[in-house]
DNA sequence: GGCTAAGGACGGACCTTCAGACCATTTCCT
DNA sequence: AGGAAATGGTCTGAAGGTCCGTCCTTAGCC
């Protein structure tokens, strides 16, 4: 490989010693996969609705309205709804009172694409990432009434125990809320992809009951570190739960790669 | 605002009560950005450079070479090379031998572009969960091997406390080089990207001896817990270090969106 | 001198996206 | 009843990005 070859040393004004070299040149030169719009529309919706924050019967905004906020043509914009519809996430009523609704039932999952069970690892790598450091940007500035619907939340996940689907969906609730708390629209949209991410992993195993309790007095400690701005126990708790769901996941999936 | 509307009760198999509603809503309509490859391409190379990736002087892969690795067409690369000629951050020699070259020395830094400034707190948010994150990551897995050398960076980087920009240039290699003592390709590139931004924001600002020297003794500390695999205390570490360049940036900048 | 490896330039095919106009359907209001 | 309004559905042409292949030019090596 001919990356990183120094050339002539007519100039040398920086001598900075390179202490992992040749490691970050790989980075640099990865394949650039540029979606396309039409591309990461179906991802941004196909993944809201997934992962219930989008709920069955929810009405989209109009087409052209709903192309203005994305900042797409219309034309683009029909080409996801469309796709989104023929795979049975969508259905479009037309008409006066019409629109775009997220379909009742939702059809049933489908396993994970080979991609991403090539790259677990890397998934729940930069879960823990995001988790952890979300839970120290929560302690810092949660509000207390935010807090209080987060609980909320953990009380009604305690009631889901016996239906992994709702339990799941309330998760999903959870854990993007956390995000909220930070208050960053990046961090809540890193949240919502990783989390897409996941439940493809995850929804296709089984959830014993006494697993998801355990993992709900996880958010329930949570919580309370959080409140007391404790962002040391929140970060170990939170960084305990993300191992726990990944040692789960590689019990049962392929090594690492 | 529509959005968020229930359509008729007709079905109602999911009655999850919604607790944040309407705040994740915003991210899951937000923009839809698609960089076309011409742009990633220039961005991803012009970010390695001005980071220091790859300094004054490297040869980079021949033209035919590089395409395949980016995954993009000849033509397409051109179009990213010649931009990164013109702005003076890269040099090309003709006929056998030839190449393309980091410029040396490189064009001046830029000032931040307003786009990245009324972003600023964003940027702020994100790296502090992506280190925090990381820190965690590497206290669990980092190599003694790779610690030495990050150790040795920190040693070299107490000897260029009066010249902020090789200081600088040693600091995103520390940072990313703790990126990849977590193995995560995700990580270091998400990494390089927060980086990039920081040195836009940053580069232009003083930075007193003192400030410097207190950084990089936190950074000593962060070797110290990464090593004795203290997460806890690396969490810690790095947060605080994280929050000190915002609040840095915070008295400099007009106040945050 | 010829071979080789590199950058430089060109043209056409293909696909995505955009912008706008127009059609079809349903409901609401007068 | 009839028109206005709001919605999804359809079509077309223009524009731009990307790809692929081909050829040219330059410079060093055998």
């Amino acid at each position: 490989m001919s990356v990183g070859t120094r050339a002539g040393e007519g100039s040398g004004s920086h001598a900075v010693p390179l202490p992992v070299p040749g490691v970050s040149e790989e980075a640099v030169f990865a394949p650039v996969r540029s979606q396309t719009a039409f591309e990461e529309t179906v991802e941004r919706l196909g993944t809201a609705i997934k992962l219930g924050l989008l709920p069955p019967g929810t009405r989209l905004p109009a087409e052209r309205e709903l192309c203005r906020k994305l900042g797409i043509a219309r034309s683009t914009l029909r080409q996801a709804l469309l796709a989104l519809g023929q795979t049975g996430h969508l259905q479009a009523t037309r008409g006066r009172r019409g629109g775009t609704f997220v379909a009742d039932p939702q059809p049933p999952g489908e396993l994970p694409s080979e991609e991403l069970l090539a790259q677990w690892g890397e998934v729940c790598d930069s879960r823990m990432a995001l988790e952890v450091g979300i839970a120290v940007l929560a302690a810092q500035r949660a509000e207390p009434a935010a807090l209080d619907a987060l609980a909320a939340l953990v009380e009604e996940m305690d009631r889901q125990l016996s239906d992994y689907g709702s339990y799941r969906q309330s998760d999903v609730r959870f854990h993007v809320g956390l995000a909220e708390c930070t208050g960053s629209a990046r961090l809540i949209a890193a949240m919502t992809v990783t989390q897409g991410e996941m439940t493809d992993l995850i929804s296709h195993i089984s959830h014993p009951e006494a697993v998801l309790r355990a993992a709900n007095d996880q958010h329930r400690r949570l919580i309370r570190a959080i409140r007391s701005h404790d962002s040391a126990r929140a970060a170990r708790i939170m960084s305990e739960q993300v191992e726990a769901t990944t040692h789960i996941l590689g019990g049962l999936l392929p090594s690492r790669g």
